[in-house]
DNA sequence: TCCTTTTTAGTGTATATACACTAAAATATC
DNA sequence: GATATTTTAGTGTATATACACTAAAAAGGA
């Protein structure tokens, strides 16, 4: 039995605990407008290719496609978006809806504030390199 | 009704995916161990501090205490974890059974695998730069 | 046309996360 | 010592995520 009880920080908890905590700060500033930056995410996504079926809407968002059907689900519940196609038909035919565009209408405003207020907070070009950095990062496939 | 079609991209969105990516990672190298990254975290972070309490380790682990707690739920079923508190005490006593000894100690190996994969596929530096700025991140209060 | 393959959607189950709330134990205060 | 306050744990409920699997529709091929 031998464990180290003093390792470096781990990378990716280290990342995760950051993304929590720009999570909140987002979900905070879209609380007004009901929905959290998931949802305003993927309200914002289906506006821009609506009609749209799951398995398109997931591979634009890079997002698992049952983990859209379950994301999807509150917000079809509440009214924000619905599905137009017909019995039995199999592709979905997913839209925002009239009360989910002034969702979303609230919601892009407030996100474009959290966006701006990240930015004078962290500086520009530093989010930009941070963001350009991790949105290029990928992983060995083993190790 | 103006909702803007083109807009930057979302850095917490970005943020979200790449740390959902660097946790897939994480995981499938920690997969034979048969403890998530998550776990881990969480076993090593008690083995430490063994025995201690949910609100102690939530603190140190920067966690939600009621995260923690179920959390903490698979691996006392799993028999990782034990309390070692009396009936009617309130404060618990966490700590890592032998069981769970065995598979932190594996894990930890696969861990320094992955760590040290990720450095060599990333850069070191450019990883501990990474670190460094996403660690010191504090977000404004109201934007 | 019939059969096979592919595509699409959805469910079951599980982890990870957090907020609001309750219950009870421990501590402090009078 | 009795009462008020604080601390600790836990539950209810909800979102976010993903893997394994099933069902059914659509497309393709013989």
């Amino acid at each position: 039995m031998s464990i180290k009880r003093n390792t470096e920080k781990c990378y990716c908890i280290t990342f995760r605990k950051a993304a929590r905590k720009l999570t909140a700060y987002y979900d905070r500033m879209l609380l007004s407008s009901g929905v959290t930056t998931a949802q305003y995410s993927l309200l914002i996504n289906l506006f821009r290719s609506a009609p749209c079926s799951v398995t398109a809407l997931a591979k634009i968002m890079k997002l698992e496609r049952t983990t859209l059907i379950r994301n999807i689900k509150p917000l079809i519940e509440t009214g924000l978006i619905q599905d137009l196609s017909k019995e039995r038909e199999r592709d979905r035919q997913l839209t925002v809806t009239e009360a989910g565009l002034t969702t979303l209408e609230a919601a892009q405003k407030l996100w474009e504030k959290a966006q701006a207020g990240l930015k004078k907070h962290v500086g520009e070009k530093k989010l930009e390199k941070l963001m350009n950095t991790i949105a290029d990062l990928d992983y060995p496939a083993q190790g």
